[in-house]
DNA sequence: ATTGAAAATATGACATC
DNA sequence: GATGTCATATTTTCAAT
């Protein structure tokens, strides 16, 4: 059964809160106080209110995968014999590190992954000796990212 | 031209850092030195060397879009006229809130981008009257991504 | 990398409206 | 229910070593 999650109403001042942590993570509550104009100990509770209602999922540093010498994103798509056991697929998935999400789809695919190579030469490793090898992959298709010109979060 | 990039080491303990931040950017550093062994100000000292080194591009909070309603995540493939001017398609997908990412791919499409909608009524719409409407796109397809199992960084 | 100290911040209790 | 004030604990930050 899909998970129900009650939507909430934010207003402009949850939003100036979130906005100016989606953006930096660190920034102090007291420094959003100031912006906004009300006491920090206000932001805090709103911030609570916020976690409570599960619009808040956490916080995360973000790595540039680059500096560590990952520079080719690309999507594969993934076509599973008939007979192939999805739940294992994907747990053998999980188990690649490269691969940074996976979807179940709706169209050609039975599912679509991101996943993130040092070069060509390591993306063609992955793709042969990890992805294809796993029990039920039939075959999969490759889209690769040349540039990234647009990266961010929905926007409130 | 290409953005050279160097790539740096980085030792254990710098691994332990990232790692908590990456699950948790407001986790304090004194709670990371406590963990680690060695002082906060150590911890400071290796994290400026890091955000030098470009390895930490910032941090952010993650909002849930399910919460804000959105619970249709999908994958475009985009095709263009050969005359389309590309930059000014890219100029006209920023200004649509709900994409969150675009690539320029190898492969059929001449685009790839990933969005967020409401539903798949509110999806049609994005692709009919926003996508479509843009001058230069010919055609597009779409992949649903019914489920999300997998959703990480990079692993270090 | 460490220590120590000053400044800034986070956090909870309590009062207020 | 949302906010402000205050007191205290904790953290950040920067020297000097």
């Amino acid at each position: 059964m899909p998970k129900k999650q009650k939507t909430i109403t934010i207003d402009g001042i949850d939003k100036k809160i979130l906005r100016a942590l989606m953006q930096d993570a660190r920034t102090p509550i007291l420094e959003i106080a100031r912006n906004v104009g009300i006491s920090g100990a206000a932001i805090h509770q709103r911030l609570r209110k916020l976690e409570k209602a599960k619009l808040i999922s956490g916080s995360k540093f973000i790595i540039n995968p680059e500096v560590l010498g990952y520079s080719t994103m690309a999507f594969i798509g993934i076509y599973l014999d008939k007979t192939a056991n999805t739940t294992d697929v994907v747990r053998a998935l999980k188990r690649i590190p490269e691969v940074l999400e996976c979807h179940y789809t709706t169209g050609h695919y039975s599912l679509f992954i991101k996943l993130l190579s040092l070069n060509n030469t390591h993306l063609m490793h992955l793709l042969h000796e990890k992805i294809q090898s796993i029990s039920g992959v039939q075959r999969t298709e490759s889209l690769i990212s040349l540039d990234q010109v647009i990266d961010r979060q929905i926007h409130i």
